[in-house]
RNA sequence: GCCGGGAUGGCGGAACUGGCAGACGCAGCGGACUCAAAAUCCGCCGACCUUCGGGUCUUGGGGGUUCGACUCCCCCUCCCGGCACCA
């Protein structure tokens, strides 16, 4: 009596989903329209900016990248149904050090190394299926962008937002050139001489002034309420703003006669706690600081001493443990006059003193601070007690602290006129005290540096500045733009910057006076590239401008950014920073470029960042050969929040690409009903399981948009997905028996169909058309749900006895609280469970539970 | 040390505002189809006890608030990320 389904084996192949022959038949299509994934120039629809992290073109696509662009284009492909104009476009972070070692390492030149990676990493995001519009593709490595770079560069000399000043870098002897930061091993030797200490040099370096937005960066944070809190945290500590006042003590003449020279008469310190002053016993400087100098040029003994300390800080800032190293510090022999109390105190030099935070000078104060505490300790200075905590105990209102106390909250003793005074209040008036006596003044610190853009590198940007040696340094003009990166550059024995071994780029001709001048060898910072180049996205071939700045205005913010939390710092902050001043330039009137950021998370596995050292690398080519590019995108949609790291199982993925062969054996199923449904309205033929499928369909459009609008939990999304296709497909004998209304199966189908879209597209689109869709499913619009459709008509309560689960009533979807308190007492488990007990309480929460309450 | 985030079955994860813990998927087990296997389909699937009705326990650990806690509060452990002698 039992019909039997018919097994799928016996169903010819070519019915059966085969994601290569789907995905090859529409890569095709979609590669020969180009305007498929075009953003209108003019449009009356609302914009929409979303945008992923532009890549570094390193060869090939890794896992992570999948998942940021799959985040991306199922946003994208989103809001193109629900009717936005949408701007989706992609690019090249391609200037930077790989293409240099690879040059070297395969005598390919960086230009042609990159590019030839850009067209790997390309073919594979079009087969993977992003809709990029790539006539908007950005390469920053090609001239026509580098020379905005180049552009920017003079407008910022022009503010004097550009300088060059002397700073120290990392130098290897063996190699004879510069290394960045990490190029340098973590025991201090070079990446590519094991056995050779990097130095520290001196050079001049080019800066750009982004400390003159330290504030606006700072308090803008504030409103960017589309960030993740994490990621404004991070860029608060970087910015690291601390209120303090700026003291000198004067140097005791008497004591040092001779010394301390040229280099000034006075020790500018910077502190916090100037309240404190008065228990000041010594005053601690960085090694580094130029007083220093000018005192070891005659004591061989102190110079030797402070090149040790200078060689303990750095050995300690490597391994990253600088708050663990052993303070050390030699006494200098003079003396300095605290200017609130007039007292002599020693001059010490300490490696646990930052040269390059705030001054580079304290005033120690061991009693209320706990590294000079443990330095005074150590070195027997004086500790003298200036601050009296509140008591906890009401009745003694203060306390005898434990040294060294360190809180606000207390009361100043032995601090002169300043005695009794409490913590806050002493600082505002010792600030006005110094400020009006001209030995200092309050003022705000911070730990933002200038941003040094100069790199002795080859594949960069050329910075667009000559030295002449009558006119000094002296601007391109604009007009003699792009500075060109010359080609054929032997960057393998270059000594220094390499471009200074190319005598036709370095000599050139001074523009103010047409003689002879040297072009800057150095290229600029790679982050420069990545600091505005969304912009450029927005009118990308203009030759006059980086952009017009209407155009950009249209589309800017970006509404959704999306990339890993790796870049909260540098490339976020650098480029809030770019934008402000193309801000204070005209060329645009947003303070900020990114409205939403999302950060997703990491892809790892077995528990470990993918890495070829530990041989855990996933292909996306080969998930790609075997699964399809659907299943690879859905499957690093599905395995995690995207926010969260993404722990990747191939079982995982297997999974995923069953379910896409249900869905596949679900919506082209020709499942006709052998009953011939009766010629009653549709309303009034829709039985139970008809109401079912319907119900479920919009809980499930529901629930997909809920999460594009929220919280972005696409793995729930997909699994409500895959809910309503185990339904549907449950429902074989409901639909041959004539119980599920033709065109409530149609419609379920192409819906199904349009919440899959913007995770899987090639099988989504090839199903739209098995449905005898014409129009591009790209233009559909996204299924709206009716939430008189979504709501149940009956609810099953979980009827609860003391807080335990005890039984459950089925009730019709309006009931009353009395209607249903009164079916749950009358339960026979519930009676069984009351009987002979006292009803304390009953509580009903309307449609999700009952709790009776006996003793 | 400071600031974030996290810990839920064998595994990835779900539970949106305090209301049925374990959705969905993977792995596993049983069955159907097959000469057989693969593929596919159906069923079971936290632990312990069970007289097979059910009962007890269970969301890193300990306490608390509540009729009721994965969710809120306090304390603690571990993991991940960032910052760190920042004066």
């Amino acid at each position: 009596m039992q019909e039997e389904t018919e097994p799928a084996s016996s169903r010819p192949n070519d019915e059966r989903y085969d994601p290569q022959r789907v995905e090859t038949k529409w890569f095709t299509r979609w590669q020969a329209d180009a305007q498929l994934y075009a953003a209108d120039r003019d449009s009356t629809k609302k914009k929409y900016y979303v945008l992923e992290m532009l890549p570094y073109p390193s060869g090939a696509l890794h896992m992570g990248h999948v998942r940021n662009y799959a985040i991306g284009d199922a946003l994208a492909r989103y809001m193109w149904m629900n009717d936005y104009n949408v701007l989706h476009p992609m690019g090249w972070d391609s200037f930077g050090l790989p293409a240099e070692n690879a040059a070297i390492q395969n005598n390919t030149p960086p230009r042609q190394w990159t590019l030839s990676n850009i067209a790997k990493m390309k073919a594979q995001m079009k087969r993977l299926g992003f809709a990029y519009d790539w006539s908007r593709e950005v390469t920053t490595c090609l001239p026509d962008y580098y020379r905005w770079n180049q552009w920017f560069f003079l407008k910022f000399y022009e503010k004097g937002l550009a300088y060059r000043k002397k700073s120290r870098v990392n130098w290897c002897p063996k190699c004879a050139t510069v290394l960045a930061n990490e190029q340098v091993l973590a025991n201090g030797c070079c990446w590519r001489h094991e056995d050779t200490l990097v130095e520290q040099r001196e050079l001049e370096q080019w800066f750009l002034r982004i400390t003159k937005y330290s504030d606006e960066l700072l308090c803008d944070l504030d409103k960017l309420d589309g960030w993740p809190e994490k990621v404004r945290t991070m860029q608060r500590n970087w910015i690291g703003r601390s209120e303090g006042t700026l003291i000198d003590f004067k140097l005791d003449y008497a004591e040092n006669h001779g010394g301390f020279g040229p280099a000034g008469s006075t020790i500018t310190v910077f502190t916090t706690r100037v309240d404190t002053i008065f228990g000041a016993t010594s005053v601690q400087l960085a090694p580094q600081h130029p007083l220093i100098a000018d005192l070891a040029a005659s004591n061989p003994d102190l110079a030797t001493k402070v090149d040790e300390l200078i060689v303990e800080q750095r050995k300690a800032k490597e391994v990253g443990d600088i708050g663990e190293i052993e303070k050390h510090g030699v006494f200098t022999g003079r003396y300095a006059i605290n200017p609130f109390n007039k007292e002599k105190v020693p001059i010490w030099v300490a490696n646990y003193i930052l040269m390059d935070y705030g001054t580079g000078a304290i005033m120690s104060v061991p009693a209320h601070d706990e590294r000079d505490y443990e330095f005074a300790k150590k070195y027997k200075l004086e500790i003298r007690l200036v601050i009296l905590p509140l008591a906890d105990d009401p009745e003694e209102t203060m306390a005898e602290p434990q040294l060294p106390y360190v809180g606000h909250d207390g009361m100043l003793i032995n601090s002169g006129p300043y005695g009794g005074l409490a913590c806050a209040d002493a600082i505002k008036k010792m600030s006005a005290f110094a400020e009006q006596n001209g030995f200092g003044k309050a003022t705000v610190t911070y730990r933002l540096k200038d941003w040094g853009i100069s790199r002795q590198r080859y594949w960069g940007t050329p910075i667009p500045m000559l030295y002449c040696e009558k006119d000094g340094i002296v601007p391109v003009p604009e007009k003699d733009l792009p500075v060109i990166l010359p080609e054929a550059v032997d960057i393998a024995h270059a000594t220094g910057s390499p471009l200074g071994s190319v005598p036709e780029f370095v000599n050139a001709t001074c523009p103010k006076c047409g003689g002879p001048a040297r072009r800057e060898t150095d290229t600029m910072d790679t982050f420069v590239d990545s600091s505005w180049y969304f912009y450029r996205y927005t009118d990308p071939h203009n030759d006059r401008a980086p952009f017009d700045s209407r155009i950009a205005q249209y589309w800017f913010p970006i509404d959704q950014y999306i990339g890993g939390v790796e870049h909260a710092i540098l490339h976020l902050i650098y480029s809030r920073f770019w934008t402000k001043f193309m801000r204070d330039l005209g060329l645009i009137t947003n303070g900020e470029p990114v409205e939403r950021l999302f950060t997703q998370g990491m892809v790892i596995k077995d528990g470990a960042k993918m890495s070829k050292s530990l041989g855990n690398v996933v292909s996306p080519d080969e998930m790609v050969a075997r699964y399809g590019a659907d299943a690879a995108r859905l499957y690093s949609l599905f395995a995690a929040p995207p926010d969260r790291d993404l722990d990747w199982q191939d079982s995982g993925i297997e999974g995923i690409r069953k379910f896409l062969g249900r869905i596949y054996r679900v919506v082209t199923e020709q499942n006709e009903a052998s009953v011939v449904p009766s010629e009653l309205p549709v309303d009034n033929r829709r039985g139970p399981a008809a109401r079912t499928l319907q119900r479920k369909l919009h809980q499930t459009i529901k629930r997909i948009s809920d999460d594009f609008n929220g919280r972005w939990h696409f793995n729930t999304s997909i699994s409500a997905l895959m809910e309503l296709n185990n339904l549907l497909s449950g429902m074989s004998q409901d639909i041959a028996a004539g119980n599920i209304p033709p065109e409530d199966l149609t419609e379920t189908k192409r819906v199904m169909v349009l919440l899959l879209a913007p995770f899987a597209p090639y099988l989504a689109h090839e199903l739209w058309e098995m449905l005898g869709e014409k129009e591009n499913l790209l233009k559909a619009s996204w299924p709206k749900y009716d939430a008189a459709l979504a709501k149940e008509e009956e609810l099953e309560i979980p009827v609860q006895i003391n807080g335990k689960l005890r039984s459950r009533v089925t009730v019709p979807a309006e009931s009353t609280q009395e209607f249903v308190l009164d079916r749950a007492l009358a339960d026979e488990k519930v009676q069984a469970f009351i009987a002979g007990k006292q009803i304390v309480k009953k509580i009903y929460v309307p449609g999700k539970l009952v709790n009776i309450v006996v003793k």
